[in-house]
Formats: C-alpha cells, structure tokens, sequence
DNA sequence: AATGTAATTAACGTTAACGTAAACCTCTCA
DNA sequence: TGAGAGGTTTACGTTAACGTTAATTACATT
C-alpha cells in the first residue's frame, strides 16, 4: 500500500503475514502500548517505524524477554536514544537474561542426570522381569 | 505421631514442613486425585505409604513432570504394580521428556549465542559514544 | 443486490499450581 | 478462661500472551 507522500503504509493483515503472527498478537501489543499505529477511521495504518518497533518485539520475545521488558526498552530509547544510559540498560538486561539461562542449563543437566537414573533403574527390573526373577 | 498398632501417621502441618511445602499444596494434590490420607473426624492423617506417595510427586515435579503426568504414572503403577507394561510406560515418558529437554537446551544455547551479538554491538556503540564520535 | 474478504471492539476462556482470604472448629497450656 | 496454634472448607485471585467467539462494519466484486 502506498500512501500521497510516497511513504509505505501497512495493513494489520499484511503485516502478520509477514511476521507469521496473528492480527489478534498485534492489537494485543497495542493494548500493552508497544505500538500506536495511525488510524483511518477505524482501521490501523501500520508506516515503517510501526513495522520496525513490531519487528523489535518479536527479536525481544525471541530473546526471551517479556513484552513488559520490551516496553521499558522502548520506553528508555524514546525518552534518550541512543545514550551510553540507555545501552548499559540493554546491557544490565542482557547480563541478567544470561544469567537466568545459565541457571536453566544447569537446571535441564541436572534433569536429565536424574532421568538417567531413573531409565537405568527401570532397565534393570525390566531385565529381571525377562530373566522370570520376580514373575 | 504414633497409634495404638505402632503405625507412625503424619498431620498436614508435619508433612508440609518435613518437605518445604505448604499445606495447601499437599491438599491440592489430593484434590487432584493424587493423594487419599484418612481422616479423624475432618482431619487428615497421612500413614507411611502417603507419605511415599508425596515423595514420589515432588520426585517427579523436579523431574519436570506435570502433576498430570505424576497421576498418570501413579494410576499405571495402581493398576499393574511392576509389569513390564509400567516399566516401559515410565521409559517412554522419561525418553519422551528427554527429548523436550534436549530441545530446550538447544534453544537456550541459540539465545545465549544472539545476546553475544546484541551485547557486542551495545559496547562497540558505548565505545564510539565515549570517543565522542557522535556525542 | 448478494457474496466474500478483511477489519473492528468487547469480553470471556485458556493453562498450571498453587496463594490468599474468610469464617469456622478444637485442642492445649498457663 | 482466654490466647494461640493448627486444622478445616469454599472459592476467588494470580501470571502471560494471546485464542476464540460474537456482533458489527466496510469495501470490492460478481
């Protein structure tokens, strides 16, 4: 869709083709103020930046950030962008989501140490079973 | 506690204690059909093997089952104590869990790999601000 | 005019595992 | 006898990120 002033302009639909979302994630997004797209009476009009910041989002979720997350980045880079405050704030996030993960890792190797146990026990009875040890 | 037939029983409070939980969680767990103690007039008390039984949700809860799942096995282990049919049925959830774990670890590693770059490029952005390249 | 496609708002539903009152009973110890 | 400790049931609240109607509107095509 192109608009008078040369600028490229988005339906709702369009853009959750593209991005592989449903309409319905997009408004939610709005809702929780990540995004304020124009209107044309009723309808959304998502231009570049719209796109962009939607684009973010989804890096962020991939990231594993929260959407609330996601807002107070946005909300720092609106109010300073690009300051060393607003970069060491990205960087504080990163820190902790690292160490979170490193917590999980432990936590999975850990699981699976166990599941080990527990498959090598239940192979072992399984075997006595055959060997009509206990039936 | 100790009853007249040298059977030791445990109140709510005793158990919620011995394993860090509350008493609401050990409640809820019978409401989901997990747990069945006897009762004195409307208190519960719980004997030996509800106390296994406990143990064995807990086991599994840090094994990364769903309560669900616990029940599930429980039901099997009720209905046919040790056959092969268990045995197997109990491998094929730890495999099946192995394999969500497995990819979970996957993941985590891509993330951890994505917040190297975005940390990179924050500091690399730090260092350009501190040289007065922008600012 | 009828049909189809895409959009809108509002609001309840979903999942898991409890947390959190509220209002009550009941025993024990000082 | 009165305070406190611990027990009970019932039932709504919590969290995140949407899914899923429903009821309506608007535009385009046939």
């Amino acid at each position: 869709m192109i608009t008078q002033n040369n600028e490229a302009t988005y339906a709702i639909g369009e853009l959750a083709k593209e991005f592989d979302i449903t309409p319905r994630s997009i408004r939610f997004y709005e809702e929780q103020g990540l995004l304020s797209p124009k209107r044309t009476g009723q309808n959304r009009i998502y231009d570049n930046k719209d796109r962009v910041r939607l684009k973010l989002i989804l890096r962020g979720k991939r990231l594993g950030f929260s959407l609330a997350e996601v807002k107070t980045l946005f909300e720092m880079y609106d109010a300073n962008p690009n300051s060393a405050v607003q970069l060491e704030a990205m960087l504080a996030m990163t820190e902790k989501k690292r160490a979170v993960l490193h917590q999980q890792l432990e936590d999975i190797q850990m699981l699976m140490t166990e599941l080990d146990d527990v498959e090598a026990r239940c192979r072992e009875e399984l075997e006595e079973l055959k060997r009509g040890k206990i039936a």
